[in-house]
DNA sequence: CTATGAACATTCTGTTCATTG
DNA sequence: CAATGAACAGAATGTTCATAG
């Protein structure tokens, strides 16, 4: 997905799913708690996904083939449903994972490159 | 215009309209002018700024109160309109500079994070 | 044909509403 | 109430059309 001609950044899309890919081969959280520690990790660079953004990230990675879902009962004694992912194609995973760090790389040198020439 | 909370990266609008502040300090360029230069300075980072984003940033500068039009014969035998800018108020552009700064130093803190993190 | 600009269309993302347990 | 998801709405940006010289 990490696309082609004339574009500017990398889309905050991508980025999430990077990071979505990288919560399952942590084996740890399901949305919200995904949601809640990215939050924590960047609020201090002024960015805080919304949860919508975050199940669109997740969607897209189960129609991409990468993940799968799997219901599963919340720890505690709550009793309530949560989605927790699994790799449906792990080789999937780590392809989108390298595209994705070549958009990283090719936005950081886009912005390095303004800074350095305007300031 | 560098906004406040929950963003993502800066956008484009921003960053073009930095560039198009730097052209008219340095006295050079029209519209088409610019737009040339900025798609071969960062050709190489897959970006390429097209007609349309351009002047929108042109006009929003004009809007902010910070430059301000004025029609010019183009060089050579062809007689031929273009539109130069001035500046309508330096402090103004100086200061939305700075602005842009933050939001680029921010932009890269996120993404140098990213980096980090996952790889 | 080149430069400018507006209109139109799509994509991306934020906000709100609905459902379930 | 917490989690998930869909629907709706707006902003950002790309594509196409219009006008002038």
């Amino acid at each position: 997905m990490p696309r082609g001609e004339g574009k500017f950044l990398i889309k905050q899309r991508a980025f999430l799913k990077l990071f979505m890919i990288r919560f399952v081969e942590e084996n740890k959280l399901y949305g919200m708690q995904a949601m809640d520690e990215l939050k924590m990790t960047f609020k201090q660079f002024g960015y805080e996904p919304n949860h919508s953004e975050i199940y669109r990230s997740l969607h897209e990675l189960i129609d991409d083939g990468i993940l799968k879902r799997q219901k599963k009962l919340q720890e505690g004694a709550k009793y309530k449903e949560v989605v927790i992912y699994q790799f449906a194609d792990y080789e999937k995973a780590k392809l989108y994972k390298k595209q994705v760090k070549t958009d990283l790389d090719r936005s950081m040198g886009l912005l390095r490159k303004a800074l350095e020439d305007v300031y």
